[in-house]
DNA sequence: CAAGCGTGGTT
DNA sequence: TAACCAAGCTT
């Protein structure tokens, strides 16, 4: 009888998925991968990783970006603190590392938006190095396979995951141990209806042999979302111009634009902020569901008719140049409706 | 530790 | 439809 690790790495050796990051070793690339990888789908991640090797195939070449440039490459993925804290750190390692990617888990653990997890993951997979990289799909497969009960929406919990695979974890080849933990989680070993009879290690796993797989792993349920409603205004100039809003730098969708947005129970008709304007109608309604809350926007139409807009970082722009700025989903949504 | 932070797919 | 989930991190 082989053992997990052996009969984990093997299997993934095999079936692993073919994938543009896996093309080769290069931390750069594990690094975007991963960053992009957090909380996002390989599906969606994979158009997105080769535009955006293409456009800075380099660290210098992210470093050198402007941050609107960026945040453009990465419209649409959403978590958008990620792209500026990756640039960040890209920026930290070319001026205090040399344009090389620390191999230590301190130096590397100390980069803006690289946790415990992607700490591990680009140093085992660029580095072949034996650490931990514990996502939620390495929690799932091994609560099932130890039997292991504990809330997984804890952290001291990701700590408790940690030290298991510490324990676990092959130093022939840790790259693959890892990224079969993953893999199979990703594949086989699904939240919903895992498929017991294909796992290349149902026979080490406690919670098969139970008949409890299901039942696992334990997860404490968040809350329900607040629902916010907002009045959102197309509105143009007497040049055909559209104004857009600067989000401010910290916070939801920091530094990307928008249309304006009101509050619905602080609308004042005829008045945006300092703006005299024309209101010509409702033309949509935009629901948008973020993590933790919900937009229910009204879209109005309306003209400019005098003043101008006391609110930061408003400007009036030709339609043509709409594209070049990064919008949020919610407000792409209200690109049709400008021609 | 809990809350804030996006989006799209599945059930 | 609503809830849940996905290669998490920061504060």
């Amino acid at each position: 009888m082989e053992s997990f690790r052996g009969d984990l790495i093997e299997w993934f050796k095999k079936e692993q998925r073919t994938l543009p990051w896996r093309e080769n070793q290069d931390p750069y690339r594990v690094w975007i991968s991963e960053i992009m990888l957090q909380q996002t789908k390989v599906e969606t991640v994979i158009p997105y990783f080769e535009q955006f090797i293409r456009k800075f195939p380099t660290l210098e070449d992210l470093a050198a970006a402007d941050e609107q440039e960026v945040l453009k490459a990465w419209e649409g993925l959403g978590y958008y603190s990620r792209a500026r804290n990756l640039q960040t750190a890209v920026r930290e390692v070319v001026s205090e590392y040399h344009s090389e990617v620390p191999k230590t888990v301190e130096e590397i653990g100390s980069l803006k938006g690289v946790g415990p997890y992607t700490q591990g993951a680009i140093l085992s997979i660029a580095y072949d190095l034996p650490v931990p990289a514990v996502d939620g799909n390495v929690m799932r497969v091994l609560s099932r396979v130890l039997l292991v009960d504990e809330d997984i929406a804890k952290q001291s919990t990701r700590k408790l995951f940690e030290l298991l695979v510490s324990s676990l974890i092959s130093s022939k080849d840790p790259s693959s141990f890892n990224q079969g933990l993953m893999e199979l989680g990703a594949i086989v070993c699904t939240p919903k209806s895992p498929s017991c009879l294909l796992c290349p290690v149902q026979e080490h796993c406690r919670a098969f042999h139970k008949g409890v797989e299901q039942e696992l792993p334990v997860k404490s349920s968040k809350k329900t979302q607040k629902v916010l409603r907002y009045r959102t205004y197309v509105v143009e100039n007497e040049r055909g111009e559209v104004l857009i809003e600067k989000r401010p730098e910290n916070g939801l969708l920091a530094n990307l634009w928008q249309y304006p947005m009101v509050k619905e129970e602080e609308v004042e008709e005829g008045d945006l902020d300092g703006l005299k304007i024309e209101e010509n109608g409702m033309i949509d309604r935009v629901r948008h569901t973020f993590s933790h809350l919900i937009w229910e926007m009204e879209v109005h139409r309306a003209e400019a008719v005098s003043g101008t807009v006391q609110r930061e970082d408003a400007r009036f722009v030709p339609k043509e140049t709409i594209k070049n700025y990064p919008f949020p989903v919610s407000h792409q949504k209200i690109h049709p409706h400008l021609r």
